[in-house]
DNA sequence: TTGACACAGATTGTTAACAATGCAGAACTT
DNA sequence: AAGTTCTGCATTGTTAACAATCTGTGTCAA
């Protein structure tokens, strides 16, 4: 398990159920276990959470206000299902964002953030060794979280968490059979060019990451399921 | 008036009188018309928008999550009110984003973003010379936001928004009666920087601008009207 | 005067019933 | 058989009443 649920959404209201509902959801599109388009029905997670409507509604709409679920008006709460365009932004803010974040790393980061990143990239080559496949794509994120934690700033952290939840249902999406949840190494190459303390060096190193992961989507041809091959079969055949 | 009325938070939920209720607040607080600690209390605002007891706690509920709005439970909605330590994040945030907004920009920007830049620099000045502060302050912080659409990225101009949002909240509790609101001509050489195409200045140009800010700001001190004070006041005389 | 306590009013939080909408299957027509 | 319309069910959206909590005021005792 990660660790990250000390700050969580840094949301100051206290609210035991709804906050759970909310990270529940959202830990479950981080490990993908929840699918872009499955629906989310209020009855089921009513029953599911043991809390009455208005909690869930409550929860749905700050998720679908994070891009996370795809509220339908009088048709139900849906996954998020980003478009090919959403994706290319959201690589495109991570890119600028990230490579600002590594950067001033390399620049001064404290011997605990080194320490936390590490052990972090431990974490994840044993769930490799152990072919978890959801500890290693809830890792992979949380990795770049991590990152963004290493400023101690939780407006950063809070908009990095989003952007990597989003990325998320976009490997969903769009990730190609071949080892698309593959960083290997390149998670410890990022950490020793951020102790290198060469700014430079750092933001290749991210930015040689982030492209790899998106170079191993398909961005151009059609997304997975698209829910109109599905008319389309039924009407043809 | 601006035209950031476009492509607002981009929420694709269709809810007109929703929309509205968020997006006025949101103006309210850009424009400095709405204090921090500013109690908004359900029944008022069903008043002045006409509307149901539900949408206007939804409303809130989104604003909340953005941290423009402050949700106490069993005790209301206030305008929020971020520390001083929340401010410096946000500043810390802004730089690391807004650096690498236009140091890309100066990269590769478009004639039509240019355009549009100058266009609204050029607002400002006008606005400037006609003394009309409610204007000022509300373009002043859409200057950044624009420069984020130069992008075409609705993901990185989101983030961008609500960062600029959270620092009118911070300019109203920390500036300093001295023209903390004056960027002046400072917009304008951020312009030329980006178009003279060389990253770093660009860069040393937004930089400066938002250090320039930040020191306009009273973070070290005391808050503006701490709620103690009338309490202490009326305690001792 | 000061402090504690209790009460009334106002405000927020929750629940449940009701209304509206969408969806799927049946029946009907061609 | 294909398409269309209709109807019943399931789900979501809204409203209003109720419950819980807080705030301010007034009273009383020290």
């Amino acid at each position: 398990m990660t660790n990250q649920a000390e700050d969580k959404l840094d949301t100051l209201r206290t609210d035991p159920d709804e906050q759970m509902i909310v990270d529940r959801i959202y830990s479950a599109v981080m490990e993908q276990k929840l699918a872009p388009r499955t629906k989310l029905s209020e009855l089921a997670l009513c029953e599911t959470f043991g809390v009455g409507r208005m909690r869930v509604r409550r929860a749905l709409l700050l998720l679908s206000s994070q891009g996370i679920v795809d509220l339908q008006s009088n048709r139900g709460a849906y996954v998020a299902c980003p478009s090919a365009d959403e994706a290319r932004e959201v690589f495109v803010a991570r890119l600028m964002i990230e490579t600002g974040i590594v950067r001033e790393l390399a620049r001064d980061v404290g011997e605990t953030g080194v320490q936390t990143l590490r052990a972090h990239v431990e974490k994840e080559e044993v769930a490799r060794q152990n072919d978890d496949r959801t500890e290693i794509i809830s890792l992979s994120g949380a990795f770049h979280v991590e990152l963004a934690r290493c400023h101690e700033n939780s407006v950063l952290t809070r908009v990095v968490r989003e952007l990597v939840t989003r990325t998320s249902l976009i490997v969903a999406l769009f990730g190609t059979n071949q080892a698309s949840t593959c960083p290997d190494d390149e998670h410890a190459s990022i950490i020793d060019a951020i102790v290198s303390g060469d700014p430079q060096s750092a933001e290749d190193a991210i930015r040689h990451h982030l492209l790899h992961v998106q170079n191993s989507l398909d961005l151009e041809q059609t997304q997975k399921a698209e829910p109109d091959l599905v008319k389309i079969l039924t009407g043809r055949m």
